[in-house]
DNA sequence: CTGCAGGCTGGAGTTCACTCCAGGTCAAGC
DNA sequence: GCTTGACCTGGAGTGAACTCCAGCCTGCAG
């Protein structure tokens, strides 16, 4: 019988969905962003739907900047289970005001830098 | 007579105006980021009104993400002279779209935070 | 049977952007 | 006259987050 494998999926589909390089992914199962993924018999990686998933928050956290060190923070709370539940909201909700900081930021330097296009526009002819 | 020294800033001023270190002011001269500073007799720097004001572009560069090497690329552009205002354009609208780009994902990855927390909320009650 | 793609490991190396350090100069206040 | 604080230099060190490497294995296409 060929793979009707229930969602297990191998390194490189992993690679191609969350757009983390494989390095990345071993990497972060070395330093326990991943808990420790479960291997075919030869010992190969493969990754379910679950662990797809949680690297889906991953990218979204480390895409919105957060460092490592927090998202493995955030890694223990989860593994710790459902009586972390306040101090998950609590993390997240202050990742997420540090997001609508940077929003914020950007879109005031944004301003700077067409202000400086529109004079070189008006000094360039 | 005391300093009425017509806008001169020691390294000090410019620490406290523009955000950037010490140190880091003297790094972006060493590697070229800032034309040769200005000194006093006894070997000081002295950053005038013009020095402040590119530090001001450089910190909203970099606060908006651009590289290093890419504000050296202006930096060199600029102090090319006037016949570089279409290249300084180029570089600057590449910019923008960057910041444009940054702006949404984040908007977008922040969309999905606020769901897990939301989610959180509702099983955490 | 052979070759190759796609994995595996532990550990070293890389990039970026600073940041720190030891040892020294100089001007001003006590 | 001495101390203090702000500043100087060249060069080394740091931290974050990967990224690469050598050497190995294994399953499958031709």
């Amino acid at each position: 019988m060929r793979s009707a494998d229930v969602s297990v999926y191998t390194p490189g589909q992993v690679v191609e969905e969350t757009g983390f390089s494989l390095d990345t992914l071993r990497y972060y199962e070395r330093i326990g962003l991943l808990e420790p993924i479960g291997r075919n018999a030869a010992g190969q990686r493969r990754f379910t739907q679950q662990d797809v998933g949680w690297l889906g928050m991953l990218r979204c956290l480390r895409g919105t900047g957060m460092p490592i060190a927090e998202m493995l923070r955030f890694a223990e709370l989860t593994r710790a289970g459902d009586h972390t539940f306040r101090e998950r909201i609590a993390l997240l909700e202050a990742h997420d005001r540090r997001v609508e900081e940077q929003v914020d930021n950007l879109r005031e330097q944004q301003v700077a830098i067409r202000n400086k296009i529109r004079y070189y526009h008006s000094v360039a002819g």
